[in-house]
DNA sequence: TTTTTTTTTCATGCTGTATTAAACTTTACT
DNA sequence: AGTAAAGTTTAATACAGCATGAAAAAAAAA
């Protein structure tokens, strides 16, 4: 995931405070956006389901440990990572927080280089969580066998089951022939007999739907998924 | 997980802060090991490999970055949390560790209540992918299977048994394909045969009460829930 | 029991997918 | 180059798979 794709909520009625911290995240490529206290926050948050929530624990109308639970009970922020800001001194607020479901507290004055180095170690965090078996990443395409859908170029599509399944093949086997029989039996299934044209059809589809350059066939033998890069 | 299989592995050269540290995640009910220098830390993470890496950055032999460091190019370690001690206002330790790989930063003095805190916080998330939570949020809708009641936009209804477990079922793998297959398997279990269209109308039942844009069909595969903004 | 609710089946029509046929193009080989 | 074999492409057709309405069967409630 690129740095812009992550979306970082910032929540302070501050305004220096947004202003600063904002300042140093932009810098760094993220896409922040700002709430200036809880309630406003759960509603950005609802839209946008942000990867992190930078929060201050107090604030108007609602403060970030109540914020904080609301987050913590929808599913929809699993994976999201809460971090707190703070006065110092406030040692209670310690416990409060992580009871609530914090991933990380920093007391004020804040120091921006600090932020961003627990930003990035945060995030990092991230990325292993994103990984799913099922999932197969070649370039710019991913396909995702447990949500059955294709993402090129940032665009999310799905696939006829047989077209799925064929690509799901030839890319798993990336760079490697795979053989008519092969392709046959595993999409098709060793009962069913169907001509051999029909997976011409499909590689066909396929071509138009995903792009021609990752298709290469053997003639022959079969045919091949191939990082158009390398 | 119960708390006693939780590994905590705490490394610091100083007899006292183990003393104290140890005592209180004990009270805890943890499982903890210790070391005092990274070189053992090292050998007793590889004999125990800890969910939570408790270490002081100062210690004699290895210090806590190079531990970390070497602990984070080891696979083995993906998933374990390391924590690090240090003494105040070395600010840049900070950035050195996190740039190790840490996941959290603690200054000490030691505050006991402060560190168990921290690692319940930490643990969480561990402890998330297994806990089998029987109510369910995403998004507006709130799923709560004690009471077989359905919460949508702040409206509570009741379900009949079969839409709700098949609601709950999709609900709890939301964003991912349920096969045919498996939810026949989990909602009518296997011995019972009914027929394939049964699994249509309950969908359709679902789609009437609950809303349409919840459940998308994956033609071939199965039922997907979908949280609608995403 | 009767009544109501829940679960399942069935029939129909529709949609998009899978398949095949056929004409055309490329590749491999003599 | 000439020819056969293999693959591509287009379009036409068959049909799987599902939504839908209605209604029977089963289970629960009254």
């Amino acid at each position: 995931m690129k740095k812009k794709d992550i979306r970082i909520l910032l929540v302070d009625d501050e305004p220096d405070v947004i202003e600063i911290i904002k300042y140093n995240l932009d810098q760094e490529g993220y896409n922040v956006k700002t709430a200036s206290n809880g309630k406003e926050a759960l509603k950005k948050a609802q839209k946008n389901t942000p990867h992190l929530i930078i929060m201050d624990v107090m604030m108007p109308e609602m403060d970030g440990i109540e914020a904080c639970e609301h987050l913590r009970s929808d599913t929809t922020f699993n994976d999201t990572i809460i971090m707190f800001l703070t006065a110092r001194g406030e040692d209670y607020s310690y416990v409060a927080a992580f009871d609530a479901g914090a991933d990380d507290y920093v007391t004020k004055p804040i120091k921006p280089k600090i932020i961003v180095s627990k930003v990035k170690a945060l995030l990092r965090r991230l990325k292993k969580v994103e990984v799913n078996q099922d999932k197969i990443q070649v370039g710019k395409l991913i396909i995702d066998k447990e949500q059955y859908e294709v993402t090129h170029k940032g665009k999310t599509f799905s696939l006829p089951r047989k077209e799925f399944e064929l690509l799901y093949l030839l890319a798993s086997k990336s760079d490697k022939v795979v053989k008519r029989e092969k392709i046959m039996e595993i999409v098709w299934g060793s009962e069913v007999v169907v001509g051999d044209r029909t997976i011409d059809v499909h590689i066909r589809k396929l071509r138009e739907k995903v792009g021609d350059k990752y298709f290469k066939t053997v003639k022959g033998v079969g045919y091949k998924f191939v990082k158009p890069f390398k």
